[in-house]
DNA sequence: ACCGTACTACGAGGTTCATCGAAATACGAT
DNA sequence: ATCGTATTTCGATGAACCTCGTAGTACGGT
């Protein structure tokens, strides 16, 4: 794979790339996926998304891009959590509402 | 011009659309102008975005369409206002969470 | 060393999207 | 009625995007 994974820092992360982030469907259910979980998870190991694996690359990459979220490989895998606080912090109260949102 | 321009209740809106309608700089611009108005106000003449009149209407709809601005008639122009309570309603948090953020 | 699993990189195909100009429509004012 | 302003519709264009399969890399286990 390649070397290290390039995350933004917390005053990189832009708005609009936030929000074209968590406007596709499939990221969406990732992300709320990944609220449920405390440790993050192997999203191709521990999510059924009916997409293919490069696919979901291309997803994961772009939240991880958007700033969304951060991922760091464990033996084979790559485990994806939430950048709560930044997301919190940047933008306090629009993590909540989304996952407010009703399915 | 064209009879009625339809809204989405409130039930109809989809997270997912008024994310893509936020997502672009376009659109989250006049959503931050209107944020600061009480009353509403006509895009095209009261904004200058630097974009063609019928890229604008395109934004305009977007934002319509997806539930995030109500458009009123009133003579020649389209007075666009925030559904600030609806939004609120569906995504506690959301619009000011966006809002906050800073430039 | 070898195999299997997890993931990534690289095109490619098809769709959606933002943008515009030109032409058309609606409405107020003269 | 006519004119000017505000807006919409239409069609076109180019960019961005989602999707995939194939081929390749990384790592753990046998």
């Amino acid at each position: 794979m390649t070397a290290v994974l390039p995350h933004p820092e917390r005053d990189e992360i832009r708005i609009e790339a936030v929000l074209h982030a968590l406007a596709d469907p499939v990221r969406l259910r990732i992300v709320r996926e990944l609220a449920q979980s405390v440790e993050g998870m192997s999203c191709g190991v521990q999510l059924d998304l009916g997409i293919s694996a490069s696919t979901l690359t291309h997803h994961v990459r772009t939240l991880r891009e958007a700033g969304v979220v951060r991922v760091q490989p464990r033996g084979t895998s790559r485990i994806s959590s939430l950048r709560r606080e930044d997301l919190d912090t940047l933008y306090p109260g629009l993590l909540n509402g989304i996952l407010a949102a009703p399915r």
